[in-house]
Order: C-alpha cells, then sequence, then structure tokens
DNA sequence: CTGTTACTTAATCATATGCTTAACTATCAG
DNA sequence: CTGATAGTTAAGCATATGATTAAGTAACAG
C-alpha cells in the first residue's frame, strides 16, 4: 500500500517560494535549526507582518512547517520540499549531460557556421 | 548610496523562470537539444506570444539562450544557471543533513539554552 | 488587573505576471 | 511580385506579489 505521509509537492510554489533572497534567507536561517519568527525577521529590511507574508508562501510550498508554542510561532525547515526541487533539477542535469553526447555526435556530422558551444562546459 | 557590482550569480530570476510548468516543460524539451520557438511552442496550451515571454524569462534567468536563424529563432539550454541553482539547494541540503545531527546532540541534553556553535560554518 | 511582548489580521497600494488579440516584420517558395 | 511561414511587437486586462501602516489578539511579567 502506496501512502503519502506528505502529498507529492507541487514544484510550482516550491520554486516561487525559492524566487526571492529574503525567503532564501529565512531557510538558510532554518537550516541551522527550528526559529521563531521574530528570530527569522530579525536580519531581514522589511516589516515583521511582511515577513509573515514571506513564511506563508515558504508554507505554501511546503518548505517550512511551523507551529504555536506560547505566544512565539516556531518555524521548521521541511526538507521534502527543498529535495524535491533539487531532483527536479538534478534529473535535468543528468539529462543535458547525456545530451552533450548526442550534441557532439550531431555536431561532428553537421557544419558548424561559427560560435563556441559546447566547451564551456 | 552604495553601488555594488554584480554579486554572484544571481538565483531570483533562476527560480523565477523554474516555478511556472509552461518554463520547466521548455527547459525539459530543451535538455533534448536545441528547438525552435514553434517546437517549443507546439505541446503548450498557449499563444505563441506567451511562448514568447515565457523564452525571455528563460533568458533573463540565464537558463537558455537563443538565436536567429534565417526566419526561426533557434533556443539552447543554459546547463550554467540551473547548476548554479542545484548548487545551492545541494548545498542547503548538506548543511541541513549537517544541522540532523546537531539537532540529534541538541535533544540527547536538551539543557542547552541556546548558542549556534560558529566553528562548523 | 495592567502593560509588554510577539505575533496576527486588515486595508491599501504599486508593480509584476501571464495571458489574450490584433497588427506588424522578415524570410522563403513559387 | 504574391502569398505563406515564423516570429515579433503592442495594447489591454485580470490577477498575483511584495511591501506598507494601523489596529487587534494572545500569552506572560509584575
Amino acid at each position: 500500500m502506496l501512502n503519502y505521509q506528505t502529498p507529492p509537492p507541487r514544484l510550482d510554489p516550491v520554486f516561487h517560494a525559492l524566487s526571492d533572497g529574503a525567503r532564501r534567507s529565512m531557510l538558510a536561517r532554518l537550516c541551522e535549526g527550528p526559529a521563531t519568527v521574530g528570530e527569522l525577521a530579525l536580519p531581514l529590511p522589511m516589516s515583521l507582518p511582511a515577513v509573515l507574508q514571506h513564511l506563508k508562501v515558504l508554507e505554501a510550498g511546503g518548505l517550512v512547517s511551523s507551529r504555536k508554542e506560547g505566544r512565539t510561532r516556531v518555524c521548521t525547515l521541511e526538507p521534502a520540499a527543498l529535495a524535491a526541487a533539487g531532483d527536479w533539477i538534478g534529473q535535468r542535469r543528468a539529462f543535458w549531460e547525456g545530451a552533450l553526447h548526442r550534441l557532439r555526435a550531431h555536431l561532428d556530422e553537421d557544419a558548424r557556421p561559427a560560435g563556441p558551444s559546447a566547451e564551456e562546459i
């Protein structure tokens, strides 16, 4: 029986959450361990409500979970979503590395007009 | 006003480009080799101008480059940007896996108030 | 009970995104 | 030249994003 403890992560909201430097910096902080909202907000040059909105984006992407503890909210990294994003990129990377061979073979039988292509990899 | 020179490769536009399924599908297609705009648009349920806009987002992220050939535009994958995004995720992943050990050790003694040892970063 | 701390919600605003249709340009075939 | 092909630009529009300030709520401290 194949049951998912967590739903399969949609990549759109994961990559969207990663597309902002403030959110990536929050994630980097959470890699060191759980943190409260205030601790996440401390190094960021924006208001607390703005940080809350970023946190919601991170939670929507499944990258972070949080729970209330007294009057503070403790946020924790959820590695599965980050892993899913990394896996997608890793699969494409493997694929284009394979494609490099096909491209090289293709260039061998085709008079290339101008411009370098595969040498900088 | 401080004038920052170009920081390292900018991840915001890379992850932003990856945050849309249509764009990821274009990238997946380009992993198989170069393609024209029309070929990229063929499987996508949207108009050609919409595909052009997605292509611009991919180029802004440095994930794709393109050149005009006759009346067609040929698009090519630029693996460096994809690698930069994958590397960022990979580094966080390694860091988080290291943090797991620290968390486990932390839970074992449980009486530690605070204090991230800066030595292991 | 009162006040401070730590969020939380609401309202607002400017800009960005993602799509459309219509019109335009530049090859290439005949 | 004529017309088809492949792309490009422009304009418009609905929604999303990222930020703000102001006001509200829920612990805890005294």
